[in-house]
DNA sequence: AGGACGACAGGGGGCTTCCCCGTTTGGAAG
DNA sequence: CTTCCAAACGGGGAAGCCCCCTGTCGTCCT
């Protein structure tokens, strides 16, 4: 999907007559076996991708060729995402509502074995780290924010699993379920299930 | 947002010498300011903006400007959104999935006065209209299928609106609103209302 | 030690879900 | 015109879930 994405991309590169696309692919597949075949000093990717843990499959590109730099190119601006990709061992962030110049800026940096996050995602991950006011239910967006279990529970949650299915998922009681709900609820500001699960089903992307 | 579909876009008409691209934004003002001043030809828009109902919106904008064409561009296959597109005013319906080509074919056809949809938009539409055996809670998108009504409500779902919220904004009773949520449920195949908040959230997008 | 916080879990009132049931209306088929 | 069906509407009731409260235990920090 996203043909013309990938499109502008191209000719966004193929102008600067200094980088050469190698490859390009629409999924996991095809872009592993050509990852594997042409051994690219780049990879721009997004975020979200069916069939897997956009993380997980990042280790597995950063294990299989370590020398590959990848860039990431999200919608979701969440911190989170920027804070797990890196982890995962990506080693650079833009968004796609940045222009493309960012792109270029991104692989500037990469191509000098530097990190790059663009100034969007720095802009958004600065307003979710500034302090909101404890209790401050007009908070925006800081999935940030979240431990860990919680964001385990906010992951399942956004997959349409209700409290049992998830408390079973983890192993622990439906109870336990219920308090990190209310847990999360509170720190994203959000008044009710629906709204919880909403959020949480957006923000995965729907898979 | 999608700055790089934007990108796209603009290469792909400069490209053809045949079109000018006379305005372009990523807002609803400016995007009816710029209608308003330049009146153009064509429009080429996102079906999910944030801020009010697209389908509203090209209502309003066909009634504005009647003579200007326009192409919905969108990730959304579903059919019921061509079909409301349609109904709204659009002229032409094109996937995001679909390569540049398509827009151009479209732009095509709709210079001439003609509608236009693309291959995979009307691909997946038959999909949707093979006939799914009755009851079969295998069934895969089919929000089609949905009464004028239940797709109402299915909209609201999706906004993180609880049954008795949705029946005060439609002024009828709560009760009614269950019956038809469970109705869309058994539509869609879906098990429960967690599954039926991800499902109508995921949808429509993220508003 | 004390404080803060995450992970865990129970209790209980009240609202929601979910499956039953029925009425009315409007359109399509006979 | 009658018959039929589906859509829209709504009620009842048992089971389950939501939501707020409270509490314990362990960890990390100072």
């Amino acid at each position: 999907s996203q043909v013309l994405v990938r499109f502008g991309l191209r000719k966004l590169f193929e102008e600067q007559n200094e980088y050469q696309i190698c490859g390009e692919s629409d999924n996991l597949e095809d872009a592993e076996r050509e990852l594997e075949s042409l051994q690219p000093d780049f990879l721009v990717t997004e975020i979200r991708i069916q069939g897997m843990s956009a993380f997980r499959w990042i280790e597995k590109i950063c294990r299989r060729i370590p020398e590959c730099r990848i860039l990431i190119s999200t919608i979701h601006d969440e911190p989170v995402f920027v804070d797990r990709a890196i982890r995962s061992g990506a080693h650079g962030f833009v968004s796609k509502t940045d222009p493309g110049s960012a792109f270029l800026e991104a692989l500037k940096y990469l191509g000098q074995g530097k990190s790059f996050i663009s100034q969007s995602v720095y802009h958004s991950m600065a307003n979710a780290m500034r302090l909101t006011p404890p209790n401050c239910s007009a908070n925006g967006n800081a999935i940030r924010g979240l431990s860990k279990r919680e964001f385990e529970v906010f992951e399942l949650i956004g997959t349409g699993r209700g409290a049992n299915e998830i408390a079973t998922e983890l192993s622990i009681s439906a109870k336990t379920v219920e308090a990190h709900r209310q847990n999360i609820r509170n720190k994203l500001g959000l008044r009710n299930m629906s709204e919880l699960i909403c959020r949480a089903a957006v923000w995965q992307g729907g898979a």
